[in-house]
DNA sequence: TTTGTTGCAAAACATTTGCACCCTG
DNA sequence: CAGGGTGCAAATGTTTTGCAACAAA
């Protein structure tokens, strides 16, 4: 099965995403900083991996399985998918990627920043705003130590209509 | 394909959902609401339709639609998981059902209650531990106005490890 | 009787795995 | 050159859809 791009079998559906504003900035990594951090891991830097790497530190933040398909396969012709789940799977138990899982499609991954933050998204238009607020965050931990929870990570989504889908409806 | 307990070609995996303590106490829905919460849907009450409204008004909470497919066969032989789908999807878009993506495998549900609550899963054993905090909901609102979002709905999950994993690792 | 709903099977979508070959350390 | 890593294709898992038969209003 080819696809409009003249790409080998691509399964997947052109996923959609449409404009991110990036509230909480994190800085890029170096390419030093990406080889270090396969290393750490205890795993072989290989091209594949540093491309994956790449794609996820300077491409757009929540990107697909097929999005960082797409641009790895622009400078190694013959990635499979297989290569990128495996990769980010480490990652994600790594803690190096966080997934997130909006509405029903593939999962969306994004480069773990030092700072934390969550997301605002808009149903209409799917903006994704991301936010950190501190005492939300302090707030979470005593509802974990209240239930006797050790706290490792967290998601919090907040969906709504941004301001623009409210005027343009 | 069928599978160990006769059932005609389940093409899911047996799911794990080890045990789950509920703190938030949802009242059951009477017969009669069930009922009307599909004519007010603007939907024609059929039988499969009242059968997973009860699977999910009785049984436990955060069900695949496997599970209540399993349900529902035991009073229905010939439902398809079609249905079970094709109603879901319908109860999400009305909220009546919130569909929460732990980890993974596929998505679970639960019968919206009255008093809006939030999740904390110990990664370890799969608790699932059921909170309301109103200081956190308040502060999710301040911040959506401060981006200018109408909020609509949240998914707030906390990620631990729980009291009886910390001492049996 | 009209129209929405269902079950089935197949398609579509998303992820994982087995295996022979390849490349890093 | 040893052992992990890769691409491919096939398997597996999850959800959606087309369609003829059917049941609720």
């Amino acid at each position: 099965m080819i696809n409009e791009n003249n790409l080998p079998h691509l399964p997947f559906r052109e996923s959609v995403n449409p404009h991110i504003e990036r509230i909480v900035q994190r800085e890029s990594y170096t390419e030093l900083q990406l080889k270090n951090m396969i290393r750490d891991m205890g795993l072989k830097v290989t091209q594949q991996r540093l491309a994956i790497l790449r794609a996820l530190n300077e491409g757009r933040v929540h990107v697909t399985v097929q999005e960082v398909f797409e641009v790895v396969s622009q400078t190694h012709s013959d990635v499979g998918f297989a290569t990128v789940y495996r990769f980010l799977k480490k990652l994600k138990i790594k803690q190096h990627v966080t997934e997130v899982r909006m509405g029903g499609g593939a999962a969306r991954y994004e480069l773990a920043s030092k700072t934390h933050h969550d997301h605002l998204t808009c149903v209409g238009c799917g903006l994704i705003i991301e936010f950190e607020d501190a005492e939300i965050e302090t707030k979470q931990n005593v509802v974990a130590e209240k239930f006797g929870f050790n706290l490792t990570h967290h998601v919090h989504e907040l969906y709504g209509v941004c301001n623009r889908c409210q005027k343009n409806p």
